[in-house]
DNA sequence: CGAAGTGTTCTATCGTGATAGAACACTAAA
DNA sequence: TTTAGTGTTCTATCACGATAGAACACTTCG
């Protein structure tokens, strides 16, 4: 559903989930009350061992955007929501700004710099308007 | 002089040397016939183990960038320079991508992924200006 | 009740990046 | 020659992410 793995974006698989969980909350694909999926079920889904998934859900719990239902699942808390807004931006803006670092001290000029995340930005959206286009044109 | 490693942006140590040697080719910092940090020197200055520079000079070696002139050092290679400007905008391109992609499948607009990206690259620029400026300003 | 599904907690193993320390062959310079 | 500096190659150890497999306490549902 929601969640995939990039296995050469040098993201540890557990942080790829902690990330991914944070920014289903901040944009409301996951809202308070709302369940993830089973430890167990996850695992299979994204051909992860399940104690990957138990490494991140355990992580979120104890940042307070899970909570556990004994016998039943962790869903999501109400908290969460004002935590999870906050940080997507921050922890974009982390790996934004590591990448810049890198492109700058490459003596890469601003302009530069500015063309290849430009290229990169539109190869994107054009990648997403396919897939869409692919499921049935919207408009 | 040249090299400084970051701890914090996910690439291991090797990979920072392996990929800073080459952007100092790419942009002429380096060039053929340069002898690069011996071993020894280079681990003491960036307070790193001697076997991972080793370990990153082996790699430059393999894809025929530095050369070995036993027991005198390893100089820059003639081939290097076509290998290091070609390559040094795909191994930006790379992270960019990455980085961009996650932010796209957080959700976040494309518009609003321009503006981040905006704001930290001003912010670089302030930044190499301060820099600049506590030497000495320029014009 | 029992079965199946939850999360939780173990131990063990593996690969990899990094550290530590030592040894070797070679070259340049005193 | 001796000394000090090169790169090169070992063995060991450690941290960490990931895998593998098992066990436990709990809840839900038939």
């Amino acid at each position: 559903m929601f969640f995939s793995i990039n296995h050469t974006n040098g993201l540890a698989i557990f942080d790829q989930i902690v990330r991914q969980v944070k920014f289903a909350v901040a944009n409301g694909t996951l809202t308070p009350g709302d369940m993830v999926p089973s430890v167990r079920e996850l695992a299979k889904e994204l051909a992860v061992n399940p104690n990957t998934v138990v490494r991140a859900y355990r992580d979120l719990t104890n940042e307070g955007i899970l909570e556990a239902v004994r016998g039943t699942g962790l869903n999501v808390t109400e908290e969460s929501v004002a935590h999870c807004e906050q940080e997507r931006l921050a922890l974009l803006r982390e790996r934004v700004r590591h990448v810049l670092e890198e492109a700058h001290s490459s003596r890469l000029e601003t302009s530069e710099i500015r063309e290849l995340v430009e290229e990169e930005l539109t190869r994107l959206e054009r990648a997403a308007k396919g897939k869409r286009g692919k499921k049935g044109a919207d408009s």
